[in-house]
DNA sequence: CTTATCCAGTAAAGCGGTTAACTGACTTTT
DNA sequence: AAAAGTCAGTTAACCGCTTTACTGGATAAG
């Protein structure tokens, strides 16, 4: 590979004229320019990103956090990547996932050795280790989710409370009473305290009760199975229950199908509404479900924005740390109705 | 952070020294190993993983190659994925998933840049123009999948001529005669040509022809819609047929759901066969299906090893390349049985 | 006609490491 | 006892690019 001696002694000028050309960063006459160009053309120049990110301290490189293993990456969270790629790419940058594997440390190397500029944190629970150690390595970054205490975090996230409302409004909007929250129970495994479980049942709970309702929630375990159990576990619970919340795809499969099993037919008997899903999600099943779909792709976007915002400087030093939530949107389909007489 | 500079002053050593008990290049005595070590904790130093890669031309990052947007990681991916990360990390290398998104350009600057030590492509075509661009950029890689042409290609991938010759000795060992084949239609998108689905075909109407058999084939559209038209679409060509081998998640659900439509229960009347999936997967249909699980842990693993022996330099220069295949392993579950009488 | 300003371009000092070649003291060999 | 090895450490030349300070000629101001 053609270096950047090479182009200038190719050229007939210094190597700092060469930089500015490349990089616009200072006046270079039509003349010369034109002649770098040529020769970085015909040596088919390419700026060595590491050379550059050693002397300049940047790499345009933005590392997307993912707790590796744990949790595989759900078609919200794909999104949400796709998403962010795509618009840190527009701004010329990269934007990639990086897997932590082997713990603190990992990350440590990364960002202190500079090889990445910024940092986006996914899967946040309401107390987050990560961040605080973001926080002290000073590294820049943006949470996609909020830990229980938001006043230092800059974030964009799900808001659950208003997605979990809207749902609510629905459902008893079309006369439901009766309403069950099914989520999947995290305890015990490493993403004990995943914050969107712990809102969203904590909306509900609270909005139910203010609503005069009985909150009926059951928890489950993981996968489609975890699902269909839980429609036997709420049935016993309140066998006339006549809607459920769900909070997870895989749960939802089951859940649809344990209902069928108990001999209650969806959405005759039975409305479920899964949210924090998508439109594809829902297709996969039968009756399509009715989903509050997460805004993936506007959070991936704005998170990316926020944070090269932060990198570029164009932010105020001081300005106020963003803190965006969007509400998952309700898209009906065959799984909801009104409710039964 | 501590340069390596300042942990040489600290230890009254020269810097050289320190790099030496930093990488185990050089015997050092132990007297001063321990004084180094002491700096290097006391200052809290982290090796400056830019610097280094500047220095030593290499970075000990692999990138994961995924084209964007296009195809979202299915839950084999993901596999493949984590356990290409865990491998990497376990050999001291960081595997990060790249998603390509302005092109070919974009990987010449990672690559020429130094960036990236190797490579692993996914979603590979039968001709893909990826693989020709890294072959002429030098750059060490894996492929996970081949392309048509093989002779210089170093491959991991799924043995699909295996993987659907067992399928098929299992379902006519059912008793099955009529067997049919639904793969998503790729013509006309970005996947065209992909090299899966060609192979899975192909090996499907031999495999059927030389067992006198009449290989039914369907194509469909993408997600659940897709596979349940294929239901339709096939009982209409052949309302006899007793199984089907179906070749995507996604398609597998609708094509139960569109064969009970026809009132064909699965799998009295029609067994259903999903390969190159997961138990997991097919634990989200009702009944489960059984299906042919993709070698996605033992690929990943591989393919770093593989990868990582030729970066490491183990590996003989006209060494073989590496040319790996795994099969699909029959998971018998819910949605296959004997054929009807 | 000076002196002050511009301007395009250059020289050179880093950025934080790696590594080949070298040094000097001490141990073996013959 | 002289020549030859060892061995732990050091020196210094890079790796390829960015960026500040500087130069010298052309133009504008006084």
């Amino acid at each position: 590979m053609a270096t950047m001696q090479e182009v200038a002694t190719r050229a007939g000028v210094s190597i700092a004229t060469v930089s500015f050309v490349v990089n616009g960063t200072k006046r270079v006459s039509p003349a010369t320019r034109e002649r770098v160009t040529a020769a970085m053309a015909e040596l088919g120049f390419r700026n060595n990103v590491v050379a550059r990110a050693l002397a300049s301290k940047r790499t345009r490189i933005i590392a997307l956090l993912h707790p590796a293993l744990e949790h595989r990456l759900g078609s919200t969270s794909m999104k949400f990547f796709m998403s962010a790629a795509n618009r840190a790419s527009e701004l010329g940058y990269h934007l990639v996932l990086w897997p932590v594997v082997t713990g603190p440390d990992e990350l440590r190397d990364l960002l202190s050795g500079g090889l990445v500029d910024g940092v986006v944190v996914m899967e946040v629970k309401m107390e987050d280790s990560r961040i605080e150690r973001l926080t002290d390595l000073r590294v820049p970054f943006i949470s996609i989710g909020r830990t229980a205490d938001t006043t230092h975090l800059p974030f964009v996230d799900i808001d659950f409370e208003k997605t979990m409302e809207d749902g609510l409004d629905y459902l008893t909007g079309l006369g439901h009473r009766r309403i069950g929250l099914v989520i999947e129970d995290l305890e015990g495994t490493s993403m004990a305290g995943y914050a969107p479980h712990i809102r969203s049942e904590r909306t509900f709970r609270e909005s139910m009760t203010r609503r005069g309702l009985l909150p009926h929630v059951v928890t489950c375990g993981p996968g489609a199975a975890g699902g269909r159990q839980a429609a036997a576990d709420l049935l016993a619970t309140e066998p006339d229950i006549s809607a459920v919340i769900v909070m997870k795809d895989d749960s939802a499969f089951g859940l649809v199908r344990g209902l069928s099993t108990a001999g209650r037919r969806v959405p005759d008997d039975v409305s479920v509404l899964s949210i924090a899903s998508s439109d594809e999600a829902g297709a996969q099943s039968e009756p399509v479900l009715s989903t509050m779909n997460a805004p993936g792709h506007e959070l991936g976007k704005l998170a990316v924005e926020a944070l090269i915002e932060q990198l570029d400087g164009a932010a105020a030093p001081d300005a106020e740390l963003p803190h965006l939530l969007l509400p998952c949107l309700l898209h009906v389909a065959g799984s909801t109705a009104p409710a039964p007489a």
